[in-house]
DNA sequence: GTAGGAGCTGGAGTGCACTCCAGCGCAAGG
DNA sequence: CCTTGCGCTGGAGTGCACTCCAGCTCCTAC
């Protein structure tokens, strides 16, 4: 990637809030090379241009949907090579693609069986029956149709 | 989870190969009540009647998507109350259908991302241009095109 | 000038979710 | 009877991806 920096310039603290990475972590990705050497301004700060910032935004992307982090750096590896490279780095997201589309199938899959589930409770407490099938005890039906989860994490 | 043990049961091993989840993982989740004990055959192995494995599917889907093992404990905890907790065991699974909401179109974005930056490698690429916008020399068009990356991963 | 905030670097620490290990028992087959 | 394979338990270990810490510099505002 090479960094003509023209234009204007965001600092890590602008990066992190867009990107959804906290600050100590785009440092860590750039000491572990999963992102290009941010330039320094003359105060020794990263400045970042914006052309970084969107490849921080696909990196960002890849490590969302399961790339790990050895396989993101050799795609930033890749990415020094200029455009010797590109066919390689567009393979590279190809397959990542193909793994998108079998998260979503996944995905789709996992929400169609919670769906199923949370039918199945709603039809037993409109029915007033429990797991076997047999109607709960008058002292059991207001329970039955709690929803409130009394936990601490509800308090968080 | 009132397990009344008739009909067929399977052991530890087909309830691995089905779920997703290895052995010891399976062993893990019971220690952990991420999962409720499976009843024990005259051998002391465990025997899943049909109900638990279906409950194995569905915290596996839990993972799958996110929920966090304490609250996939909390679920189980939950279970352990019969028809009184259908309505809060509900409500947790409608929050976790939010979020797999979310994931979706969370995936999405990220696929029309990555798709994108494929898109723009392609149009380099058949142009025979490097990033600049600049026609590569001759001796790198080749390299341009390849798409084979070599790795080790690529072997394994 | 001083204080405070932001950011730098290098190194250590942490959280989460498993996975591995060791010793044991049981059952089937030779 | 012996061997082998499967599964049990409890406890230790591991991998991955960050997050925290400490000491330092620079810059701005009072």
């Amino acid at each position: 990637m090479t960094t003509v920096e023209t234009g204007t310039t965001v600092g890590i603290r602008e990066v992190a809030e867009h990107s959804g990475l906290s600050v100590d972590a785009l440092r860590w990705y750039e000491r572990e090379r999963l992102l290009p050497r941010a330039p320094r301004g003359p105060d020794g700060r990263r400045r970042y241009p914006e052309r970084l910032v969107g490849f921080v935004r696909l990196v960002v992307a890849l490590r969302r949907t399961g790339m790990p982090v050895a396989d993101v750096r050799e795609f930033v590896t890749l990415a020094d090579e200029g455009a010797a490279s590109h066919g390689r780095r567009m393979a590279l997201l190809e397959r990542q693609r193909e793994n998108i589309l079998r998260q979503q199938a996944q995905l789709a899959d996992d929400l169609a069986a919670v769906g199923h589930k949370i039918g199945h409770y709603r039809e037993l407490i409109v029915a007033g029956l429990d797991c076997e099938g047999l109607p709960v005890a008058p002292e059991v039906a207001a329970a039955q149709r709690l929803t409130t989860v009394q936990t601490e994490r509800t308090a968080s």
